[in-house]
DNA sequence: TACCCATATTGAGGTAGATCAATATGGGTA
DNA sequence: TACCCATATTGATCTACCTCAATATGGGTA
């Protein structure tokens, strides 16, 4: 990679507006790109970083699809989050002086990655830019609220639901079809995210597909009635 | 109250160094101070803001108890965090122009409220503080993968206990007694919180009572054995 | 193309925790 | 002090989801 693709890794990058440098100007994202981002590639099923490494970077997905997951001493993973381009990944190890989870490819993917000390230099620098992480880091504590709702209040028909309808919601800002789409994990990644077994995601497909809510064909998906998906995520009178 | 006193809030306040300004310099506690910082007392019960209310301070709890609530559309709410002296209330809305959860004082307390806007300003003129600032964010985030992992994956009895180890190590930081101390929260807010029925709760504690791992009368809360309590934390093999 | 192995589906039966219900307790207040 | 109502305990039953098991499917590779 020459040294002028390297200095504009932001400002040429087609998710620009959704990633971190999304509300800077020109001149503010080419002070990004100087100083601090470059780019790596990561296989399918590679480890971006795991849990014990030493924590330097934080990583803005360029391409591709990932998944942290959180292992527990006596052994036992919970997948905490799916990622795509455009999602920082690291925010949960800048407390720390290494990272505290593990980070996935589920498919060949690449990253930015950006050098946190710079980072945090460059964010006095920049006031925007520092903004925009204050907000992106709110928005991460935000969300885990809402999984800590699904997770500890709702029923398993209603997990999935809220599942899929983030998902389409995800792609659709991405500009990408949320109607028919592709599962980038197993069922077992996505039980594990939702606390529920990988036959119950299995079934629970099975009964959306029966009852015309989606079509499932393996890791393909249709969407066919999002009202209805919609309506399973909430609690149902009876 | 004076302005000497307005002014030294931060300053000669005792839990000084558990809350925002540690490892700050005194004049830049001072900083603090003059810019940002007054208190303001809730009564028990009493919320402290309000989903829906306009978002404009953080609030570190300078005495007291609170928990956060978030309420789904539905009705059902959850339990997403109890918070002490130290720790920061309204993170979670940074992202937006409005609270996006209740909170209530569990009883007679008392916060420092820190305009927002001034508080990103002082961060820029203070790398110390935005430093601390980021890791205080990003341990939220932490925290929240490990609830994940405990409402995901664990079984009721692990919940109850990982929650109460919480409980006595955060005591301890505070130098409060970890090995006797009170339940500032209803059976209800703890199975809220651990995604179980209070029912359930009550039953675990009698059990551990009756096991000789705690003594359990009401609210009140003496840890017998400190050990077993860390091994219901574990898995079982069987 | 054919094979293989990880992944997914589907069924049958078991169980942790929920639900429903009937007391008990104790902190707050008059 | 006595009363009251929110909170907590405990028991009996129910059920959503888990577990175990058998089979199917399909993407990757030789």
């Amino acid at each position: 990679m020459s040294l002028a693709e390297l200095k504009s890794v932001c400002g040429s990058c087609g998710i620009r507006e959704l990633c971190l440098p999304a509300g800077l100007s020109d001149e503010e994202v080419d002070l990004l790109d100087q100083h601090m981002s470059h780019r790596i590639s990561v296989r399918k099923g590679d480890y971006l970083y795991r849990m014990g490494d030493p924590f330097r970077s934080l990583f803005a997905v360029s391409s591709g699809f990932f998944k942290t997951v959180l292992v527990h001493e006596d052994g036992r993973g919970q997948v905490t989050g799916f990622q795509m381009m455009g999602e920082l990944l690291g925010l949960e190890a800048i407390h720390s002086t290494h990272q505290v989870c593990d980070t996935v490819a589920l498919e060949d993917s690449a990253v930015c990655a950006i050098s946190f000390d710079q980072f945090e230099q460059l964010g006095q620098l920049m006031r925007n830019l520092q903004h925009r992480f204050n907000k992106d880091m709110s928005r991460e504590i935000a969300r885990e609220h809402h999984l800590m709702l699904l997770l500890g209040s709702m029923r398993s028909e209603e997990r999935l639901a809220t599942f899929l309808l983030d998902l389409v919601m995800r792609h659709e800002r991405r500009h990408q079809s949320g109607e028919t789409f592709m599962l980038r994990m197993t069922r077992e990644d996505i039980g594990s995210y939702l606390g529920i077994k990988l036959e119950t995601v299995s079934r629970l497909l099975s009964r959306f597909h029966d009852e015309g809510i989606l079509e499932v064909r393996g890791r393909h998906l249709r969407i066919l009635n999002r009202a209805a998906l919609a309506q399973r995520t909430e609690a149902s009178e009876s």
